[in-house]
DNA sequence: GAGATTTAAGTTGTGCGCAACTTGATTGCG
DNA sequence: CGCAATCAAGTTGCGCACAACTTAAATCTC
């Protein structure tokens, strides 16, 4: 469609897109720093929340692949979880390696307080519904093809 | 341009950016672990590199702030990067507040063998310029949009 | 059925990111 | 001038991310 650009710019134009990408992920995590303060909740931890809140309870294994993280970061994590009272872990019955994470009823309730978040971060961007929409398709693609490399 | 969605829909797309870009976030940092593998650097290294090759020796404060990045994170990477003898620190002499980050010959000549990595990574996001530079501008603008808020 | 392989979760160690703080130098203001 | 405010860099502490490893259970294979 347009001219191909020289090897130069080319190269410049992927770690600038690399580095845009670290920036803005980093800058997604301060707004939600301050819109989860009160919730008690880092951006990761919100996240497995979401999931429970979403799908219930789960073995760490399932929840690790929605969120593309693994035991070795899951694992204090949920621990931290746990000591705040949102969630407990059971050692599965049937297959002893797996755990299953529950809600505890104080986790569910923060749901109602976790509610009015997106709508912040939502604001804070200034992109339309369709920006968000291409900026989604294209971060789905780029994570596909990478994890495939 | 499209009906406008309803508002559960609208909430569930916002979150679903926010975790796109933290999942392509570390999809880039795992490939760039396997990239920068040989040169002995981490990508926040090799971000702090690119601005020195770039643009010569410069105060940390300068560093910080075209990465994004404060003392408290670049402190103990320039330290690293000191020890590896890429570079070294000298407390400017009129304003000694100031540290200027230097590169050593050695730290120049990695230069040449990072040349290559940038295409690497460019093939492996399977996108195309067009897209890049779409992914580029959008992120960029949530950027400002998030550190203005 | 016994032994090798695979699997789930957890642990350890390293580096990044950031808040909160310290230290020492500079600037600004009365 | 003198002292407060500001500023640059560094330190500490905590949580995340991930590699490499351990442990214990399930599965596979002969």
């Amino acid at each position: 469609m347009t001219t191909l650009p020289p090897d130069a710019e080319l190269l410049r134009l992927d770690h600038q897109v690399c580095f845009s990408l670290h920036a803005a992920s980093r800058a997604f995590g301060g707004v939600y720093r301050d819109a989860l303060k009160d919730l008690g909740l880092t951006y990761p931890q919100y996240l497995v929340m979401l999931v429970l809140w979403e799908h219930g309870a789960q073995p760490v294994k399932a929840i690790g692949e929605r969120l593309r993280l693994d035991s070795g970061t899951l694992s204090p994590l949920l621990k931290r979880l746990e000591t705040a009272g949102l969630v407990h872990r059971e050692r599965s019955t049937e297959d002893e390696r797996s755990v299953t994470v529950h809600l505890t009823p104080a986790g569910d309730e923060l749901r109602e307080a976790a509610l009015p978040v997106p709508r912040r971060i939502l604001a804070a961007t200034g992109l339309t519904v369709e920006e968000l929409r291409t900026l989604r398709g294209l971060l789905g693609r780029v994570t596909g093809a990478l994890d495939a490399s």
